[in-house]
RNA sequence: GGUCCCAUCGUCUAGUGGUUAGGACGCCGGCCUCUCACGCCGGUAACCCGGGUUCGAAUCCCGGUGGGAUCACCA
């Protein structure tokens, strides 16, 4: 059996999106999942839309999102003798013909046929006149007239088009660069690729391509054509219509791991399994469990699939993409064990690693920002005493271990006669600054004891000094 | 408008003639508990409509309705 080869060719005039990603992740898992080839093709021929950085952000992308691929990146723009020969050879063997019909004549032609209730369409006029190559001539694929094109897709079925439909379309334009279809079938077939997954709004273009596989001889692929990512107004996802950059949501906070997850599940299925790692995926996906209708897209679902990948993960793993949020917000976060620490108090509790990032910020200040509220309602003369009582027991241990913070507690509960509530929430504003934060005692322990103490004499020197 | 595709809880989906129609997100309760989370338990909620085929249809067929795609010398 040969091996498949799958391939994803965007146009480099825009960003990456979500609906683009999908796509790309489809045909990589397969060919990853069958241990085939990935093709990277950068479809750059329009040259008004095309921009450099546009191929850069799809690079970034594709490489966040650990999308890698065995061959290219390969640019139409570099192939364009390979199109012309394809032509010319069309040409020669009877399959395709120069027209020297001007745009305007062809559009009086679609007009008559308008107004006489028929399908608007080139006529034809040129078909047998023989013309050869001349300025403003452009080439034609000449296509039968009666018959079907059956299109055999693996998510869609077979879908059998109407060969009168169809005109003679443009291969070559007067300029003598290829057209889209020309251009794509040519590719495909010199690449050897087999396997063509993409949105199903290139269904329509199948059956032209078909006609041009056959015209060339070649051997039809494998298609499979899945339905697009609509929005949360139900309305397509394209790039002017809030289709997000992969970009924007490593800004956001989402694991690379997460986002993959969530994009696969939109139109393909294991079962009940919504959770998946990249090698679930790889091992699991196939064209089967393909989805065929569309799909919105919810972010919702995605940032609970992000908790569910963060706390899947380990501190070592998180760190290296959490840094980057940290010193945004001015934080060097340089002792890597401190922040392992911190991170693992965080995990449970952080849907994205901007959340968690936010959430980190009071360990690496020296002193924490106080929230004027829970300063009001927990540092008071009130609860002085069992700050005072906490700062001095804890000072005098020797092993700062989980065991022998609960025996100081435990002690404090017992001589004041105070349940664990009473005391860790004026120790949790003294720490934090905030009457959220993570456990008291794998919150201490990951700070330490020094920072600790000093946390809790300086909540105790605000209390004095009246200032809250 | 022509052509083509699609149709299960609000959303993502499982389901391929016989199920109390399952799971997940969200939402609502409860438990756990030092706060917030996590976790756990429970609840809410769906087969677009109408005809067939069949002993029996979410599943097969036809029609309707609704949504989407596409109709270029763009890709």
């Amino acid at each position: 059996m040969k091996p498949i080869v799958t391939r994803f060719p965007p146009s480099p005039t825009g960003f990456l999106h979500i609906g683009g990603a999908r796509t790309a992740l489809f045909n990589w898992l397969y060919a990853r999942k069958t241990a085939g080839k990935f093709i990277l093709r950068i479809e750059d021929t329009d040259a008004a839309r095309s921009t450099a950085d546009s191929v850069d952000a799809i690079f970034n992308a594709l490489q966040w999102l650990g999308i890698d691929w065995d061959e290219g990146p390969y640019f139409q723009t570099q192939r364009k003798d390979i199109y012309a020969r394809h032509i010319e050879k069309l040409v020669a063997s009877g399959h395709a013909y120069y027209c020297s019909c001007t745009p305007d004549e062809v559009n009086a032609m679609r007009e008559a046929a308008r107004a006489n209730g028929l399908k608007p369409m080139y006529n034809g006029r040129c078909r047998e006149r023989g013309l050869s190559k001349s300025d403003n001539t452009v080439v034609r694929l000449k296509t039968p007239d009666t018959g079907v094109t059956v299109v055999e897709d693996m998510v869609k079925g077979d879908t059998a088009f109407q060969n009168a439909e169809m005109d003679d379309f443009i291969i070559q334009r007067s300029d003598g660069s290829a057209m889209y279809n020309l251009a794509v079938v040519v590719d495909d077939i010199t690449m050897g690729i087999n396997t063509i997954i993409r949105g199903d709004d290139h269904l329509i273009n199948t059956p032209k391509q078909i006609l041009i596989y056959k015209a060339l001889d070649a051997d039809l692929p494998v298609f499979g054509h899945v339905p697009m990512v609509l929005g949360q107004d139900k309305a397509r996802l394209s790039k002017r219509h809030g289709a997000m950059s992969v970009e924007e949501y490593r800004k956001m906070g989402y694991l690379p791991d997460a986002v993959i997850n969530y994009l696969v599940r939109l139109g393909w299925s294991h079962g009940d399994q919504e959770f998946f790692t990249r090698k679930d995926l790889i091992e699991k996906f196939d064209l089967a469990h393909l989805g065929r209708s569309a799909s919105m897209f919810d972010m919702q679902k995605m940032t609970a699939l992000n908790a569910r990948h963060i706390q899947a993960k380990s501190a070592q793993e998180l760190a290296p993409a959490l840094l980057p949020l940290l010193k945004d917000q001015g934080i060097a976060a340089e002792d890597d064990t401190f922040t392992h620490k911190v991170i693992e108090t965080l995990q449970p509790r952080s849907k994205t690693l901007v959340e968690m990032a936010a959430s980190a910020r009071f360990y690496y200040v020296d002193a924490p920002e106080l929230d004027e509220k829970a300063a009001a309602k927990f540092l008071t003369p009130d609860t002085a005493g069992i700050l005072t009582r906490a700062a001095d027991a804890i000072e005098s241990l020797t092993d700062f271990t989980q065991e022998n913070l609960e025996a100081v507690f435990k002690k404090i509960m017992a001589d004041c006669d105070l349940g664990f509530g009473k005391i860790a929430q004026p120790l949790r504003v003294a720490i934090t600054g905030t009457t959220v934060s993570p456990g008291i005692f794998e919150m201490l322990l990951a700070l330490g004891k020094d920072k600790t103490v000093y946390r809790i004499r300086r909540a105790l020197s605000i209390i004095a000094s009246g200032s809250s």
